[in-house]
DNA sequence: AAGCCCACTTGATCCGGGTCAAGACACTGA
DNA sequence: TCAGTGTCTTGACCCGGATCAAGTGGGCTT
């Protein structure tokens, strides 16, 4: 299964392999394979040694954690050209972590020594390791920080104006990429709350019509800006933009 | 300063270190200053560029997230051997958390550029720097899916069978290593709420004087186990202790 | 076209943890 | 010895989001 075939043609290639020699890719794709997986499927489960790397090539997965009683947290959610479990092999013990798949899924699988041995070998992939695991620490420390502290509405703003920033800042218009109820658990929040928490959304000059969010102008979702998102922000570098909340205040 | 120094003395020697050779130690430690800080002073703040990694010597950290309006979340706490920061150099852009020191400090700052350059140098540190980052992160999905399922009780009663098994399964005492107030912010309740919880553990045969926790006896926090906590406990080996809820439930 | 399923919305109620306020207790220093 | 300070505890109240329940509407099958 060579990485070089037209894999990752619907999307940009991982990063994981960002910048690999051949002879690299080679060695890594040398034992990988594809698996098919239906929607709902657990493809690992919280206590299971993980077998390798998975990459979404076609549908949507997710990563969680489940509670004695049933309850389930969602860590992230991942689409075509996303990874996952590159963290978990490098923990030592058992995942900490549950993967489904959320839709009908195509993946390919990575077996974990060859992961492991990689590291070692080519300091370039344990780079791009480092990048990937570290991007999803930060990605924790917002959910962290979301729950902790954030309303309802600060915490759909915050998701809303992360998308809205990845498509581009002049664009008044953006999909949800998941499912409402999906995003509502990734929030930490009830599909109820979620649904009313749009309506607020709509009050704010923010239309929201099935899947498709509008917005009145560019600036509507720049109250639940931080410094993270400002570093995103094409408008941020105008010293002071008179909209995001990370200049008005004094 | 060298790291060879016998900085380490009150602590063992820190992960990131491990298995470095005595030159790899040296071009780490070339450039490596010494600070002190005083109790309450932020070391970084959200939105700077992080000068490096910071090593506790002596005293305790915390890193943590602002909001606009005041409330913090505390993200990760630190005493004296542990490292922070190694995540945020990775991640580009400005720091997404603040470091803040707790108690009076002593830190050794290993500058950004030697630790950047150093990973594709030595691919032991590179692996070091893997292992610390995942097992941050793996703390935080712990963080994460607490504030989303978990009551007070179960947040705090996980967080004293991570103490108790550290302390070794079978010592029936151990001691809270933070100050109750910071710990309850760590946990995402108010010092009410954890005073509170404390007196529901005292109802369930755990002793709590002060900031010495004395259980009845070894499996009073066996319920709040979960497939990680039982990963490090010496008794999960025993086929079905009998007393843990990863091996009651069918 | 009818019936069903599923995602989402809307309404009504409830309760857990936050908030505010006061009290208990140890430690400090004059 | 006794205020003064800070941490922790306890009590009373309240509110926001979870929960439970019903309603809406689109898409599917038969």
């Amino acid at each position: 299964m060579p990485l070089t075939s037209p894999l990752f043609a619907n999307s940009k290639k991982p990063l994981l392999f960002d910048g690999l020699s051949e002879a690299s890719l080679q060695q890594l794709s040398s034992q990988a394979v594809i698996q098919n997986h239906s929607a709902g499927h657990l493809l690992l489960q919280q206590g299971d040694t993980p077998e390798g790397v998975y990459l979404v090539l076609e549908g949507e997965m997710r990563t969680m954690r489940f509670n004695e009683d049933g309850a389930e947290a969602t860590i992230r959610l991942l689409q075509a050209g996303e990874t996952c479990m590159e963290a978990v092999l490098f923990m030592g013990g058992p995942s900490p972590i549950t993967v489904q798949a959320l839709t009908a899924c195509k993946v390919l699988v990575i077996p974990a020594y060859i992961i492991r041995n990689h590291v070692l070998e080519d300091s370039r992939f344990a780079l791009n390791i480092i990048k990937i695991v570290t991007h999803h620490y930060k990605n924790a420390m917002h959910q962290i920080d979301a729950m902790n502290i954030k309303t309802p509405l600060q915490r759909v703003g915050y998701y809303f104006l992360e998308k809205h920033l990845n498509a581009g800042h002049d664009s008044l218009e953006f999909t949800l990429p998941f499912r409402k109820q999906t995003i509502a658990n990734y929030l930490g929040i009830t599909p109820e709350t979620f649904s009313r928490t749009l309506k607020q959304m709509r009050d704010m000059g923010i239309d929201v019509e099935d899947d498709v969010i509008r917005m009145k102008d560019a600036y509507r979702l720049c109250q639940f800006c931080d410094s993270d998102a400002e570093a995103l922000c094409s408008h941020a570098s105008k010293e002071n933009c008179g909209h995001c909340i990370m200049h008005t205040k004094k």
